[in-house]
DNA sequence: GCCAGTCTGTCAGTCACTGCCAACCTGTCT
DNA sequence: AGACAGGTTGGCAGTGACTGACAGACTGGC
């Protein structure tokens, strides 16, 4: 959470926020897929090969901020009390990224539902879902008692999956309600269906 | 389960199979990414344009069975008689994958092993399985007493998430043993600390 | 043998992505 | 002001996955 320093980093944050707002301008009128980096790149007003030095990858466009998310979720969940109980605490830590998250509903309606019909773009976005589990490992371990092996133990790693089906689980249905379904009692239902 | 009818069919089978013979042992040798698809359609005595019109995508030499086996899963699942409880009639389903899979053991974990360590594979592996879960919802939804509606329950959707999430564990977890566990062990650790 | 339909190989092309190098911009030291 | 060092950008050529189009081969039915 730290002030952006210099005068040089803001320009550079301005510059990525202008190329995403480019890109999703761009995949809203011709789709995912039918969009090239080209055409990015042009209308953003920088060199394909910076968009590239930026984002590393097409999908990264749409799923990149995904990456710091991850470890907001970790630091929130460690943060929990130890009275808190395992699921409280990673429910916790999935309310602190929505909050955390500086958009729109309607923006988080637009890129997911853009991730939800683009098969690569899910694809690539379940991948990294998967290493925020895998970060998490060792906190819901500590939280439930388990001494951390060199191998994750499998009734954290399966808490963990459950919890993370879960929110997946409601967050499509929300997309699917056009957003207008409550993701949270969304939560609720499939959570309470595993765990009655 | 219909014999293989024409002689032409059955060659077909061969080719098939000749293509992801070689190429799985070229991933052994050199990794996946180092593998080219040019490579592959040599070493295996065709032309790269067929390589592309048996499997799609590079991904699919290695990912490509699960298609038919999500299928399986499915039919099995809904073959389950009604007084079987949801869980178990997924269990049952899993199981019978794993019987039905005509590959050895040594063969799986080799493939699971890829699958685990290239991340553009592990992403592909778990959307394909995300459309395992969505052909269930209905056979779960009528399972569970709910009424299909045209968006999937959400508590449907959490339990069959829940159970993947599991196997998911499970077989990550099988596979950093290098084999040596017992995955279905690993399985109901997995779940009953979710159900516990 | 002949014809229709299917399968295969070849070729050229698109697009995501990368390494390389020259130009450039920025702040610093003298 | 001018030289210098660091990091940043753009252009360019290349690789590799993937696709469409076309021509030849191969198949089964007549």
């Amino acid at each position: 959470m730290e002030k952006s320093s210099t005068l040089w980093d803001r320009s550079r944050q301005a510059v990525v926020a202008e190329i995403v707002d480019t890109a999703l301008a761009l995949f809203a009128e011709q789709g995912y897929e039918a969009t090239t980096m080209a055409q990015v790149a042009k209308r953003a007003g920088v060199s394909q090969r910076s968009v590239f030095r930026y984002f590393g990858t097409k999908e990264d466009l749409v799923c990149g901020e995904q990456e710091a998310l991850g470890e907001v979720l970790v630091s929130a969940v460690a943060a929990q009390p130890p009275e808190v109980s395992t699921w409280d605490a990673l429910r916790a830590g999935f309310t602190t990224i929505l909050t955390a998250s500086n958009h729109t509903p309607q923006r988080v309606l637009e890129i997911s539902a853009l991730i939800f019909d683009n098969p690569s773009l899910h694809a690539r976005y379940l991948e990294k879902r998967l290493r925020w589990q895998r970060s998490l490992v060792p906190v819901i371990e500590k939280r439930m008692g388990i001494d951390s092996g060199e191998v994750p133990d499998a009734r954290a790693m399966g808490v963990i999956a459950t919890v993370f089906a879960c929110v997946d689980a409601a967050s499509e249905l929300w997309v699917r309600h056009g957003g207008k379904a409550d993701a949270f009692e969304l939560y609720e239902q499939a959570l309470a269906a595993v765990r009655g």
